[in-house]
DNA sequence: CTGTTAGCGCGTTCAC
DNA sequence: GTGAACGCGCTAACAG
């Protein structure tokens, strides 16, 4: 079993200085006697070499870690965020320590304190909720803490999200365009969250330019589950007599599924011509005959723009803590060559 | 900003023990004065504790986390691994750390050796090859160690894997039973691996029930990916003089996804007849109007065997070290009535 | 009821 | 070229 320096310069007789200069490399600037070396690095290939993160970080006040608190890892989108923010870490000898919350606030308050007991050295937060727990505000000094994909705009920490109102006005504009100006619902799971109420914002400046009025076309539901879309259509269904729309937008992809199901469950199919839309893409959307309208994030510009906040000197505290960055999306379209 | 018990005692005036049985809740039991637990707590209530896990871990040998190395988080399976043995980890008061190593030997390694050295208190790993770093097995007497969703069958470790081969097995007999006994072929992803492995056995003898040989059905490619699934439909519409199959199954998501992409690029649609089966499930597979089996994994099972392993003692070492479980899978269907 | 102390393994500073 | 010693913050054993 590997050793610890303790450990190896007791049984080689050998000093700890010595043999940490051995182990880091740096026998040649001290000048170590070419046999010390030698006898150390042997013991060390044979028994290896065990280094503590605990002490080291006791000692260092450093932990080479950041940690990335997250609502959903079921979430595709999430998911790739963690890969991307992985790879950056990776490349900068961090070690990226990612916990679900699955949207609880408790969790989510847990995570983050437990990250932070842990001496994280940098912190980013997809939140679940407007509150900002005491202990966060606190270890704004010791620790950077960037907060992702929802806005709830407490000015107190730098954020980055996706431009989710032009995303909403660019993508129904697409869907206006392709039903020949005919409105059409939206179906929004988690209604009261930042970054859907922006996309509610972009659905309504664009039917404003096509018609009046129509808030009713908007549906909410506060969580955002396959039951929720489910509940959702059955609504529109009963609304227009047991028929299903001829289009309709979708908050997420969880959305999208159960309205799907939902339509198969009353209707028995899905009407090939039903125009979709949904935010966030997913391979599986090739899977539709319907031409499909969703909205893809840059993962890549989302998480440079992270590691930028993260890095950055905290000195130029006032202004740079509120920054906030938008990230602009892709309008992806699917089989729409046909209309 | 919140303090460590040394500030607090030199704050209070109290000693450290005093302090750390008043904020560890021990105050009724070792009796302190009612007026210093009072002052304690103000204190604790105004500034805030911050427990250093470093210095913690480094005193008990004991981290309080456990390890999870996954190939693939986009793999929706692997994520609700992640979230079920979160939901476990969090009941013992552990914190979970995940770390993805992106299918790459390398990079699983560098995960592996880097969770160890933050001492995790256990380590469960879905590896992506057969090679076991030295490292590991030396860690064995100090961290429990499972190997799960690929058993390699090293014979060092426990290890809990899905009832691969059952799945082919039943899978591939009811595909049969549904196509009249007709034999259709099976699009493998990183075929490799024992789990892919265990599954093409699976479907072999199902096959050789009905029918000899066929060993030519079987389409094999090293990456899992939607790359991969394209190519071996396209292999298999090419050889049938531009035909898509009547029925086929694939190895995971990815292929199906890549599969499907490419008959609708090859043919323009997908015929709603094709009897189509792959191993995972996904609500997404809701979205086809095609009869569909699906295997969908017993994921409360798995962490349960898991975390048992993890926190079994190791002291019955020869015998349990080996020990493996095959858990049951369930067979999912959609869209058969109408056949 | 409260206080003192040793030491976990590492990194650093200074001394020979 | 090599060694000794201190302290990071916490826990636990022991001492009043």
């Amino acid at each position: 079993m590997p050793k610890t320096v303790d450990e190896i310069s007791r049984e080689t007789g050998f000093s700890v200085t010595t043999v940490r200069l051995v182990i880091n490399g740096q026998s040649e600037k001290y000048r170590i006697s070419r046999q010390t070396r030698q006898i150390i690095e042997d013991y060390v290939a044979l028994y290896g070499y065990s280094l503590n993160h605990a002490a080291r970080s006791l000692k260092l006040n450093r932990s080479d870690t950041v940690g990335f608190v997250v609502p959903d890892l079921s979430n595709a989108f999430f998911a790739h965020l963690m890969a991307a923010l992985e790879t950056l870490c990776h490349a900068r000898n961090l070690l990226l320590l990612t916990v679900a919350s699955h949207e609880d606030p408790v969790l989510e308050n847990r995570a983050v304190a437990s990250l932070l007991a842990r001496g994280v050295d940098g912190l980013v937060i997809a939140p679940c909720q407007a509150e900002i727990q005491p202990q966060l505000i606190k270890s704004r000094g010791k620790t950077s803490i960037v907060m992702i994909d929802r806005d709830f705009a407490s000015g107190l920490f730098p954020t980055v999200v996706s431009d989710n109102f032009s995303s909403g006005l660019v993508m129904t504009r697409g869907m206006l365009r392709k039903s020949d100006g005919k409105t059409f619902p939206f179906l929004c799971g988690r209604a009261e969250s930042p970054s859907i109420r922006d996309r509610i914002r972009g659905f309504s400046e664009a039917c404003q330019e096509v018609e009046e009025g129509g808030e009713e076309r908007i549906l909410l539901e506060t969580d955002d589950s396959i039951e929720a879309g489910s509940r959702m259509m059955q609504r529109l269904i009963d609304r227009a007599g047991g028929m299903p729309p001829h289009a309709f937008m979708c908050s997420s992809l969880l959305i999208l599924a159960g309205a799907l199901q939902q339509i198969k469950a009353q209707i028995g199919r899905i009407d090939p011509a039903i125009l979709i839309s949904t935010f966030d893409d997913h391979t599986m959307l090739d899977l539709l005959p319907n031409p499909v309208f969703s909205i893809r994030q840059n993962v890549k510009a989302l998480t440079s723009k992270i590691f930028e906040y993260l890095t950055r000197p905290r000195a130029e505290d006032k202004k740079a803590a509120c920054a906030s960055s938008v990230i602009a999306t892709e309008l992806v379209c699917r089989n729409l060559e046909s209309r």
